[in-house]
RNA sequence: UGGGAAGUAGCCAAGUGGUAAGGCAACGGACUUUGACUCCGUGAUGCGUAGGUUCGAUCCCUACCUUCCCAGCCA
């Protein structure tokens, strides 16, 4: 099914990819990498480029290299590898020991520096960074060449030991690429290619005291690996030139492709790392994974499942520019997930109290309740019933509106699994509060009888107050007021999110059989959504569910 | 105002000289022991705009418009 659907519709890149393959251009397999800097953590974004790196590796036969671009020792941290690591892996893109550092191949990157200015292609600058940003030009004006343009060879690598030699401070030189100062394209006006950096770096310790530039190191990692295709996101395009004048002024053969794709963004989420950072810093939000960040782990503690992740991706397709793509769609794909894999279960989350008045006193019996509706394989469970239970406040109406077929006085209802009741009498407070339902059974109704003596136009859920337990239910919302996604520079963030973002529903009343329920696992509640029991938060005492989505629903749409 | 990209329905996205796939959302209807699910049905005389080439243009040409990226010793 999906051989036939990829036949017929290559995206871009898959087109190139077996364009190389059909024209021989590499003589080694088809590698591609995900290059993750261990300064955060991963979020859907990440996921959507690691996705195209991985799915074109596994559909030529290729490989899949995680490799860690760590060349700035002040960014990065052991933790985020770590982290990084472990999302992969949740996520289902394995690349078995497949695992690199940028930072292991500093010798090497070092050696192609001295080849590079031994060819008179790159010179130690002793430019300030003032002065560097002044020579660099603007966008419409052309830069001018460093005084330190035209040193000789023997000068620049003498001064290029002596930089690694650590004998000049943080930011005193630099080595740079010797291009073209007028060039339009910025990145290619001698681009600085190490930088003093007298740091500890989490893997080299104090070996090092010069760092590459990402635009140098990236193409000399991508060429030892023996990366073919080199897929990146769209801000990069700029770069190639750059990333293509490294490899060819090393001599590398076949060297590898970098190709862009466009970047995922999902209305009313944020993915920038700078943003990320200050909802957590600024303790907006619950960490990493708060439920409501599009973080890996984030949408993890939500309970979205890997497969979901997985599917969305790959119906989405390849960005080729810009892009926002509906949060509907995300969640399309969960529910789309869970529906046959999850079993489901009653939850009051707003109870109401019902007695009924013609069940036995002190009497109940357990009902057996299918698990999934559209799946028979998950079973059926014994749900306790009996004379008082807890319904749901929205499912009852003392006067109901034009449309409503749930419960209002002399009016029947299903209850999930058991029987019929009927609305005798509402008891309220003295405020005229309604505290409480009196109802009767009809004995003849009870589910899988077959009764087919009248209908009812609605079903409800409930639970039986002797038997329910307590639980606290998290409901989540967009982050930001009406999804507006925050663009300025400076951002008052407590004008921008959404206060019912997280709303905690304490006291909730659930089916017994919930309390069996293990951290992350996923259930739907009926009439309700799909929940997952917060790994956070929830205990054996004190049950909290994390609401992954809601249940769509036309009812309270046409109110 | 320099350079690099991209414009197909509310959102994503195929197609690319021969008369506009698909998904999400929305809206009807059927079904229903979840107002869920499922099923059926409804969308562009139109592919950023204006010209041109052609028997024929979303596709080719020209001009224009809009949006995004680039002036870190970040990646």
């Amino acid at each position: 099914m999906s051989e036939e659907k990829e036949t017929m519709h290559q995206d871009f890149l898959h087109k190139i990819v077996s364009e190389d393959i059909k024209e021989g251009t590499f003589s080694r397999e088809i590698c591609t990498r995900f290059p993750p800097e261990p300064n955060g953590y991963l979020h859907i974004g990440s996921a959507y480029a690691i996705h195209t790196n991985y799915s074109i590796a596994k559909k030529f036969n290729g490989h899949f290299n995680l490799r860690f671009d760590d060349t700035n020792p002040l960014k990065e941290d052991i933790e985020y590898v770590n982290a990084i690591i472990e999302d992969i892996d949740w996520l289902g893109y394995n690349p078995g020991n497949r695992i690199y550092f940028g930072s292991d191949y500093s010798d090497e990157i070092y050696q192609y520096a001295i080849s590079l200015i031994k060819k008179g292609k790159a010179y130690v600058c002793d430019l300030s960074p003032e002065e560097m940003t002044e020579y660099r030009g603007t966008l419409t004006e052309p830069g001018k060449e460093s005084p330190y343009r035209n040193r000789s060879i023997e000068e620049n690598l003498d001064l290029f030991t002596r930089m690694k030699n650590g004998e000049f401070p943080t930011g005193a030189k630099v080595l740079r690429a010797k291009i073209d100062m007028s060039s339009p394209n910025m990145n290619l006006r001698d681009p600085v290619i190490y930088r003093i950096i007298h740091a500890h770096h989490y893997r080299t310790g104090n070996k090092w005291c010069i760092y590459p530039m990402y635009d140098f190191a990236h193409p000399i990692q991508d060429a030892i690996e023996g990366i073919t295709h080199s897929l990146c996101s769209i801000e990069f395009k700029d770069h190639r030139p750059l990333y293509e004048w490294v490899l060819n002024e090393l001599d590398i053969s076949e060297p590898p492709k970098q190709r862009e794709f466009g970047r995922l963004n999902i209305t009313g989420v944020v993915t920038s790392k700078r943003y990320l950072k200050e909802l957590i810093a600024g303790e907006y939000v619950d960490g990493w994974d708060d439920p409501r960040l599009p973080t890996i782990r984030g949408l993890r503690r939500r309970g979205y499942t890997p497969e979901s992740i997985q599917n969305f991706i790959e119906e989405i397709g390849l960005i080729k520019h810009q892009s926002t793509v509906d949060i509907a769609m995300l969640e399309h794909f969960i529910r789309q997930d869970l529906q046959t894999k999850v079993p489901s279960a009653m939850a009051i989350l707003n109870p109401l109290k019902v007695v009924i008045t013609n069940y036995p006193e002190d009497e109940f019996e357990y009902l057996p309740i299918e698990n999934n509706a559209k799946n028979d394989e998950l079973g059926k469970r014994n749900v306790p019933f009996s004379k008082v239970i807890y319904i749901e406040k929205d499912d009852f109406m003392e006067t109901p509106v034009k449309g409503f077929h749930r419960l209002s006085p002399d009016k029947e209802v299903r209850l999930k699994g058991a029987y019929f009741i009927k609305c005798n009498e509402v008891i309220k407070d003295d405020d005229g509060e309604i505290i409480e339902l009196h109802c009767t059974y009809d004995p003849e109704t009870k589910s899988g009888t077959g009764f087919k003596g009248r209908k009812v136009k609605a079903t409800i859920h409930w639970v039986s107050a002797l038997h329910g337990v307590k639980a606290d239910v998290h409901l989540y919302d967009s982050l930001f007021i009406n999804h507006e996604i925050p663009k300025d520079d400076k951002i008052n963030w407590l004008d921008m999110i959404n206060p019912q973002s997280k709303v905690i529903v304490k006291d909730c009343i659930v089916e017994p059989s919930l309390v069996e329920a293990k951290p992350e696992e996923r259930f739907q509640f009926i009439r309700h959504g799909y929940f997952c029991v917060d790994h956070k938060y929830s205990t054996k005492k004190k049950l909290v569910f994390n609401r992954i989505v809601s249940l769509k629903d036309s009812w309270k749409k046409t109110k």
